[in-house]
DNA sequence: TATGAATGAGTTTTCATTCAT
DNA sequence: GATGAATGAAAACTCATTCAT
């Protein structure tokens, strides 16, 4: 159904991976899908829509797949191989390029921000209910709530991915969450020698 | 000495704040400060180099100002604190919207990404040094190397900048810094347990 | 078909007469043709794109007609007729301004080199033929191969041209053509005295 | 005596061979010469006008040069042979590259025009006075005037510039004037057979 | 003599968007 | 549903030249 939309949506996409967000002009957009300018007038009001579409299309099955074995995490350790796993995956498929090039339009388009940040809810939600779950009955919920958790792991993976962005080759980002997965077993420690 | 290539560089400054790297053209820069758009490549070879130039001006002074502080906080508490005063102090005079304007303006021009990356590291220096002092003697340096720490602080940072341009009101990035002050007594109180 | 295509090709032809390659700038072309200069991008890749297709277009036309004169020439004095006829016509018509500008402005521009010799080819071909034909059986292809004679006709119309640019009101190069004319029968004539 | 004024002519003079007219700016000259911008204009009225300064003075050493040697042919093999030595020499110095280069620039602003051929003259008349001397008594002076003679010569000569610099790598100009220098005996032949 | 600052008009090109068909 | 043409504003940057010092 609508397959044109659905191939301007792709072309979006593939564009935000390649050119980044200056570089995915309808022009541009319009020549790798092998359609007309007009049209994605035709389907979007504007360009950022169309580039706005993208970015949900990228995040929607990323979502439906992380969400399952998110929930599947009991354990910290459990939890953080995972956001480990999502990170390299994200730098990967190229996702992680495509969300830094709209948050960063976003701040040349400030009208962007809101709406990506909505695109981001459901994955707070995520981070928080598995936080939530880690937590639970280990005493910690009691100094961090699972929303601030979650919105920390957020601030940090965005931060991530900027800096991933500026600094392609630099291997420290990677560094940086291997070190958080090995420092997990300390915390639970932590939780151990704490009792609630 | 060279008054007009100061005014260039201030016009640049004060209009990342208010208009972003986007609304920072040379037309726009060059009317804010009263002059001719062409004489910005008397001074500059390029408008990136006085938007460059610009983020240096505006991170020169606060890093004289910080690096003296940081060298003064003893304790991990105390450095949080400082994190906690940087960051508010840099989101009121405006410097963290010019921070984020040009990492944005780098995701856009990967030319810009390297010299971006070259003025945050005084900032790693300073973090990185701090974290070495506060953590000497408490064992705490054996899991996560100061460098590694400071970097997860840019990171952090990085990613809150980027959060605030996106939802300005948003109260989450400041409750979250607080929350880590907060937390900071209990890593002390880890130290005591866990002697090395 | 494609109509603006066309006005924005006929303009640039006209400018190029009139004002030369300096004077044919997108805004000129397009305040020529009525349009909007942006127009000129969605049919050429480039301004220099668009002032070649002008050359062709004003070059094509011409090659048809000549070919056929240059096919029917016979003699050498006939040959050496038709270039002199060629020469005035072209002046008459602002041809030879079109060709000297692009000449010249791929001395400013060598990547237009190539491509302005590109569309000279076709004429080398059909002086090198009528040469050929005309010199058979004189023994004067012993000396001179018919390419080398296209060649240095080419030559000395590039040179001619450029001196009628240089020197507008100057007569000197049609009297030149008009003693080659003159001096033709003689070359028969030594044909005669020096039987192959 | 006015070494700066010399200095600039100089640099002039190197940028007009290695970037041609359009790359001898004001700024480029001063640039490469080690001065400002102004000066310049404190020397020569126009830009033009020190790009023809450097025209001449790079004319000039040439004329003495060959002037001698033009005087010093007698025959028409050694004519050419001269001919063919000027064109390989002013290849190798550059000097045709200045030649071709203000040529192209008299087409785009033709206010250079007369100034150009000015420069020219001198050597329409070594050239006259050559051919005047090595076709006197041999009756050819009655078909062609060494005046005209001349002229073709000159008109060859910037045909063969232009091409030169259109196709740089393009050895047939070369070739070419072998060729003529091959042809003349064939001519002289000529004379003896048909004594005036 | 010479400098460095400044001007203002100019350049090509790209952009999102609209509209008639 | 879709096309191709067209618009008008904006972009960064370069230019020759002037002028006060």
């Amino acid at each position: 159904m609508q397959p044109t939309r659905q191939r301007s949506v792709e072309a979006a996409l593939a564009l935000l991976k390649e050119k980044g967000f200056a570089g995915s002009s309808t022009r541009a957009i319009a020549a790798r899908g092998g359609f007309n300018p007009g049209l994605i007038f035709y389907y979007f009001p504007t360009l950022h829509d169309l580039l706005l579409a993208a970015l949900e299309h990228s995040s929607e099955e990323r979502l439906h797949r992380y969400r399952a074995e998110a929930a599947a995490a009991a354990t910290l350790p459990e939890l953080l191989a995972l956001l480990e796993r999502i990170y390299s995956d994200d730098r990967d498929s190229g996702h992680i390029r495509v969300v830094s090039e709209l948050v960063a339009g976003s701040v040349a388009y400030p009208e962007l921000g809101p709406r990506v940040v909505e695109l981001m809810e459901p994955w707070l939600e995520v981070a928080e209910t598995a936080a939530a779950r880690v937590f639970a009955g280990t005493g910690l919920e009691l100094f961090v709530s699972p929303r601030e958790l979650a919105f920390a792991a957020v601030t940090f993976y965005l931060g991530a991915n900027l800096l991933t962005q500026l600094v392609p080759e630099q291997e420290e980002v990677g560094k940086l969450l291997e070190t958080g997965r090995r420092l997990a077993p300390l915390l639970e420690l932590l939780q151990r020698d704490h009792p609630s």
